[in-house]
DNA sequence: TTAAATTTATGATATTTGTCATAATATACA
DNA sequence: TGTATATTATGACAAATATCATAAATTTAA
């Protein structure tokens, strides 16, 4: 982290990418500010998210480590502020630092859990548990706000879009939750009125 | 791999398992010969297989870099020959050898890429496009024998705890693909016929 | 502030997938 | 070599999810 003493701060606006699938990462970027999502488009056209990214977070390490072209493309959420850190400065910790390189590695591993975890609910889970469980995750992470509204404000779209599902699916589901009285909305923001509930759902 | 001028060789029969999900890792193992599968076990009592890990591969890094007990359970597909490299030799060369850290890091990137794409295809493609992807991957890693059916022999239920569906839809998408000449079975074998034809299964 | 554009919402319906039952095979083993 | 056991196969039906259409609400931007 220390690495991150880092010389050149950029501004994402909300909607920009920071990179995009395909793209060769000469570097890093540590997020200072603001959430991103990883994404990755499917032969049907649909984006994915694989992962969201927030303050404190590095992303692009994957793609430095295996030199190879990004398979991801990072999306701000909103307003971000990320800072650059180029490949060879990296390298050379790595090479020089053994400490750096198992924090990196430390890093990759948890990634890598998480990947697979969330292999296994994409696979035995229901829609509407992956569902329940993404509101949860999102509360806990990103907290609420004065008024209890989650404070990252996600489209349905992408909710659908980290669930995998069909937008529809993922608006009717959020409706039935709020026929349930687990959540309450006020257009496009979301209230978690029951938690233990949400992670009771069937 | 030069780590793995290893004293101890186990042999694992089919079936036995390696280490199992909660297992505190003291060293990682290397396959000498044979195929495991990696598995997790979901909420609703069914395994869920990760990934596969065959000859010349290592399980159990992750879980020894993260110093956390085994998020998956390591089963033999077939008999297996493997040796075990204990935790203090692999940290002492992670210290020592930057190279090496840069190996394992590049083999955790490969394995987090993986998972990822195994992430999108689960949530994007239907089953049977899953099913068909996965035959023509056994196909590619494994081969055929002489009769042209496949090397890797798996069960049903394995096809079904691969692809993340019941058996007996693993058991009907393959029935179809025999009735549409893409597959020929005998008992448990399964021989590819037509390739390409399974890789536009829609 | 208001109109246009986007996003959310919901119905109707088709498709996919899961579940339970039961039969037919194949495999393992005494 | 036969018999028990496990696996594969298939039907009937239920449940989950996708798709297409269209309406309502909200957000954006002129």
């Amino acid at each position: 982290m220390r690495v991150s003493a880092c010389k050149t701060t950029q501004v994402i606006k909300k909607g920009d990418t920071i990179f995009e699938e395909g793209d060769t990462l000469n570097g890093i970027y540590c997020i200072r500010d603001g959430v991103c999502k990883m994404t990755k488009l499917s032969e049907n056209g649909k984006d994915q998210v694989v992962k969201l990214a927030l303050k404190g977070g590095m992303i692009g390490q994957r793609s430095l480590v295996s030199g190879e072209p990004s398979n991801l493309t990072a999306t701000a959420v909103n307003d971000m502020q990320v800072c650059f850190v180029p490949r060879s400065e990296i390298i050379q910790d790595l090479q020089k630092n053994p400490d750096f390189s198992m924090d990196v590695l430390k890093n990759m591993a948890k990634d890598l859990k998480n990947s697979d975890d969330q292999l296994v609910d994409m696979a035995q889970k229901t829609v509407k548990q992956r569902l329940a469980n993404t509101l949860v995750y999102i509360h806990q992470k990103f907290g609420s706000d004065e008024n209890g509204f989650l404070v990252l404000t996600l489209s349905r779209e992408d909710y659908a879009s980290i669930v995998g599902t069909a937008t529809e699916s993922a608006i009717r589901i959020l409706s039935q939750f709020k026929k349930q009285g687990l959540i309450s909305t006020k257009g496009k923001q979301i209230k978690i009125e029951d938690e233990t509930g949400l992670l009771r759902v069937e």
